[in-house]
DNA sequence: GCAAAAGTGTTCTGTCTACACCCATGT
DNA sequence: ACATGGGTGTAGACAGAACACTTTTGC
C-alpha cells in the first residue's frame, strides 16, 4: 500500500451531497438549488459542498445541511458514494451522498428563486448524476420505512394517524388500507395517544398522536409490507 | 458550490478497502495483509489501494481485489465510506469500503507469511480503522443473508445442505434448526437438487445441490429470521 | 451392531391481508 | 339533514418456531 504506486494516481476532490426530502402540498418534494456557475450552470442540484480537512463525512454533511437549510439535529444517513470518473465533466469529484427527511415547517428557505422544493415526481433538469442520487435515496427511504417508522421526521410534533398514513403513502408511492395501517401504527413503540384533537378540518376532529421515545431501527420490523391496491 | 470556498479545503486521498470473507476450517475468516511500511508497520490490514483517476469506485475495488487475491467476478458490494480525519495518522485518506464473500478454494494466495486468513473471532492487531470496517461488513453480510441467499458464494459449486447450513450458522453466529433450515433452503429460487452424493464423510452420503440461476436480492425475503438457541 | 451424520412432518402461534359500515362534527 | 373525513373488527391465509425419531452408511 505504498503511496503513488501508479503514475495514474492523484488526489481527488471529495464532496458531500444531501438529498433532503419533505412532504409539502400533498407531495414528496426534494430541496434543490439552481447552479450559478459552470458546469451545469442553470441546472438544479441537490445541496452539496466540499469536505473540509478537519471534519469527518457526517460532520461535513451536517454542516452543509445547516449552511444551506438551517436545519440541525436531523436523521442524516450516509447513502452511497458516487465516483464515476465522468460524473463531473471537468475534474474528478467523488461525492459521498447523504439523505435526510425533514418537516417542511422546520426549514427556513431564503426567499430566493434559486432555492426551492421540487416534486420528486416531476424533477427539473438536474446537474451531474443528481437524478440518480435522488432516485437512490428514495429507494433507501422506502427500505427504511419498511423497517422503522422514520416518517415521523416528516410529521409535525403532533399529528393525526391520517397524516401519518399520507406520509407513508407518498413515500411508498401506493395507497394503504386504513384499518391495517392504524392497527400497525398504534403498536409502534413510542407512539403516544394524546387527549387532543385536530381542529383543522371542518369535519369530525381527529385524535392527535406524538412520538415520545424516538427509536430508530426499532425491532418492530416490517411496518408496511405487501399491500397492493 | 464554487471551488475552494473555504481556505481549509484541500483535495483528499481516496482509497478502496475490501473485506474478503470466506469459510475455512469451520470458521469465518477474513483476508489480511501485513503492512511493510509506516504507518502501522507490522500491523495487519484488509487489502486496499488508491483509486485511479480513470476508474470508478467499483472498478477500483475489483482491480484491487484482483491484484491482491486473483479473484474475479465476485459479488462485491459497496459498504460504507469512512472519512474520519484521524483515521490515517499522517494524511487525510478517505476510504470507500467494499466487501465480498468468496470460496476459499477460488483464491490462490501467494505463499507469503504476510498474506493470510484470520478468524474474524480472533483478529490480530489491525491498522487504521480496519477492525471497525470488518465488523461493519459482518453486520451487513448478516443483513444481506436474511434477505437473500448470498452464502452460495462461500460454498463449492456442489454442496450439501449441511454445508450450506454451516455457512449460515458461521455468519449469523448462532445455530439454526435443521428441519426449518432445510425446509426454507429447498424453496430457494435457483437451488437445484442433484443426483449426486457427497462421499467425503465416512458416514451416510449427503445429497448434493447447486445453484442454477444466481438471483441476488431475490424476493424470497427473510431466509432466516428470529430463531434462537 | 454401533457410531455418526443425513434426512424427514406436524402443530401452534402470530402476523399480514382483505374487506364495509357507523360516527362525530360543521355547514 | 347531509357531506366529509374519522374511526372500528373479523376471518382466512401464510410463515416462522418448536420439536424427536428413523435411515444410511463405514467401520
Amino acid at each position: 500500500m505504498g503511496r503513488n504506486m501508479f503514475n495514474e494516481i492523484k488526489t481527488h476532490e471529495i464532496t458531500v451531497d444531501i438529498v433532503i426530502l419533505t412532504i409539502k402540498n400533498n407531495s414528496l418534494q426534494v430541496l434543490l438549488i439552481k447552479r450559478n456557475n459552470e458546469p451545469f450552470k442553470g441546472k438544479w442540484a441537490i445541496p452539496g459542498g466540499y469536505v473540509r480537512m478537519s471534519e469527518n463525512l457526517d460532520e461535513a454533511a451536517m454542516r452543509v445541511l445547516k449552511e444551506k437549510t438551517n436545519v440541525d439535529n436531523i436523521y442524516l444517513e450516509q447513502l452511497y458514494t458516487f465516483g464515476d470518473p465522468l460524473r463531473h465533466p471537468i475534474s474528478r469529484v467523488i461525492t459521498c451522498a447523504y439523505f435526510a427527511l425533514i418537516r417542511a415547517e422546520d426549514i427556513e428557505i431564503i426567499d430566493n428563486p434559486d432555492v426551492g422544493w421540487h416534486k420528486v415526481s416531476n424533477l427539473p433538469p438536474l446537474a451531474f448524476d443528481h437524478k440518480e442520487i435522488i432516485m437512490y435515496s428514495l429507494k433507501r427511504t422506502r427500505e427504511r420505512l419498511e423497517m422503522c417508522p422514520v416518517a415521523y421526521q416528516l410529521l409535525n410534533e403532533k399529528f393525526t394517524l391520517t397524516e401519518m398514513q399520507k406520509a407513508y403513502e407518498l413515500i411508498m408511492g401506493k395507497s394503504l388500507d386504513k384499518r391495517n395501517f392504524r392497527k400497525k401504527a398504534i403498536q409502534t413503540e413510542g407512539l403516544v395517544e394524546l387527549d387532543e384533537f385536530s381542529k383543522t378540518s371542518s369535519k369530525r376532529p381527529a385524535r392527535l398522536y406524538k412520538f415520545e421515545t424516538i427509536k430508530l431501527n426499532s425491532k418492530r420490523a416490517h411496518f408496511i409490507k405487501k399491500e397492493k391496491k
